[in-house]
DNA sequence: GTCTATACGCAGATAGAC
DNA sequence: GTCTATCTGCGTATAGAC
C-alpha cells in the first residue's frame, strides 16, 4: 500500500521468479540425465553442467542431491494431483469425466515426459520423509481413479467385476506409456490418448460406444 | 568313461550344483534388498550381511556388483522369454495362445516378484553391454506379443485397430502388477490372473466371451 | 570358499572470496 | 549467485592368509 512497497515490491517479485525459473531449470536439466543414466550414476557436477554452473553453485538453490530428486518427482504426483483430479468432480457422466482424466494425464506425461520416468523409477532414493509424501500423492490419485470406476459400476456404464484391480490396469497402462512413446515417431499424443480413452475406458471398462 | 571319470565326475557336479545354488542364493537375497532400497543404496556388504558371509566373500561368486544386478534382470527377462514364449507357438486360437502366456506371465511374475521390481527400475545401473542383452530380451518379447495380437486381429477375434499400441497396453497392465500386488492380499495370483486374461484379452483386445 | 585388512577413487557437501 | 579449493567419508574392489 505505501509508496516503498510498490517500488519495492516488483523487484522482489521479479528476483524470486528468476530464481524460481533457475530451480526449475535444475529440475528439469536433471531429470534429463537421471532419465538417462540414472539418478545414483549422476554427480552433482553433471547436472551443473548441463546448466551452465559449476557444481557448488547448485547448492545455492536445492540444499542436496536428493532434494533436486524430490523436485522433479513432485512434478509428477503433484501437479496430476492438483491438475487433474478436478476433472473428475466436474459434470459428466464417470465415463466422460475419466475419459478427460485420461487425456489430461497423457498431456501431462508427454510434456514431462523424463520426470515421469525418473518418478517412477527412483522412489527408493528418496529419504523415507520425501517418499512418504510421493506416495500419498499417488494414493491419492489411484483412489479418485478408483472411485470413478466404482461410481461408473454403479451407473452400469462400467461392466468391470473389480474396481481396484481395474483402476491399477488403467493407471499402470497410462504410466507405462513413459518408458516407449516418443515424441518424433508416427502417432502424436494427441492419437496415443484417442486410442487410450477407446482402449481403457470403453473396451477395459466395458462403456458405451 | 574311465574309471577316474565316473568317480571324479559326481563330485565335480555337486561341487558346482552348490555352487550354482550360492549364487541363486546371492541373487535372490541382492533382489530383495535391491527392490526395498535401490541398487545403488544397496552396499556389497549389505547383502553379504543377508546371505551370512563377509563382503569380500562376494567376489568368489560374482565378478562386481553389477554383475549380480544383471543376473536379477536376466531372471526377468531370459527366464520369461524361454519359458513362456513357447505357449505362443503351441495349437491353438491366439484368444488361446495369448491367455496361456498371460496366465504363465503372471505365476512367473508372482514368484520373482522383486526381482520384476529390480529388473523394471534399474536397467540404467547395467554396463552398455548387459543393458543391450537385457532389452533384447525384452524386445523380443514384446514383439511376440505384438505378432499374436496382429494375429487375433487377421482371425477377426481381435477388434483392436492398432496392434503395437495395444500390445504395450497389455504388457504394461502385466508388468504393473509388480508394484501393487502382495501375496496375502484378498487375491490370490489366480485371481489376479483370471481378472487379467478378462480384462487384457477379452476386453481391450475384444475376444469374444 | 571365506576370512581380515586395506587400498583408493569418487562424489556429495562445505568454506569463504568475489 | 557463482566461483575455487578442499574436505571427508563411503563403498567397491583387491591382496593374501587360512
Amino acid at each position: 500500500m505505501s509508496v516503498p512497497d510498490s517500488i519495492g515490491a516488483p523487484q522482489t517479485d521479479t528476483r524470486r521468479i528468476r530464481t524460481r525459473q533457475r530451480k526449475e531449470d535444475i529440475a528439469s536439466k536433471a531429470a534429463q540425465i537421471f532419465a538417462r543414466d540414472g539418478y545414483a550414476n549422476v554427480g552433482m557436477r553433471d547436472i551443473a553442467d548441463a546448466v551452465g554452473i559449476k557444481g557448488a553453485s547448485l547448492y545455492h538453490h536445492f540444499p542436496s542431491k536428493e532434494d533436486i530428486l524430490f523436485a522433479v518427482c513432485l512434478t509428477v504426483t503433484q501437479e496430476p494431483a492438483e491438475t487433474n483430479l478436478p476433472l473428475l468432480d466436474a459434470p459428466g457422466t464417470p465415463t466422460e469425466r475419466l475419459s478427460s482424466l485420461v487425456r489430461a494425464h497423457l498431456v501431462h506425461l508427454n510434456s514431462r515426459r523424463v520426470e515421469y520416468i525418473v518418478g517412477l523409477h527412483e522412489l527408493a532414493s528418496l529419504t523415507t520423509e520425501h517418499r512418504a509424501v510421493i506416495e500419498d500423492f499417488r494414493r491419492q490419485y489411484q483412489r479418485r481413479v478408483r472411485d470413478v470406476v466404482t461410481a461408473g459400476m454403479r451407473t452400469g456404464e462400467f461392466t468391470v467385476a473389480d474396481a481396484r484391480t481395474a483402476a491399477f490396469a488403467v493407471t499402470d497402462m497410462l504410466n507405462g506409456i513413459s518408458n516407449w512413446f516418443h515424441d518424433d515417431g508416427e502417432m502424436s499424443i494427441d492419437d496415443v490418448a484417442d486410442t487410450y480413452v477407446d482402449l481403457a475406458v470403453h473396451r477395459l471398462l466395458g462403456a458405451p460406444q
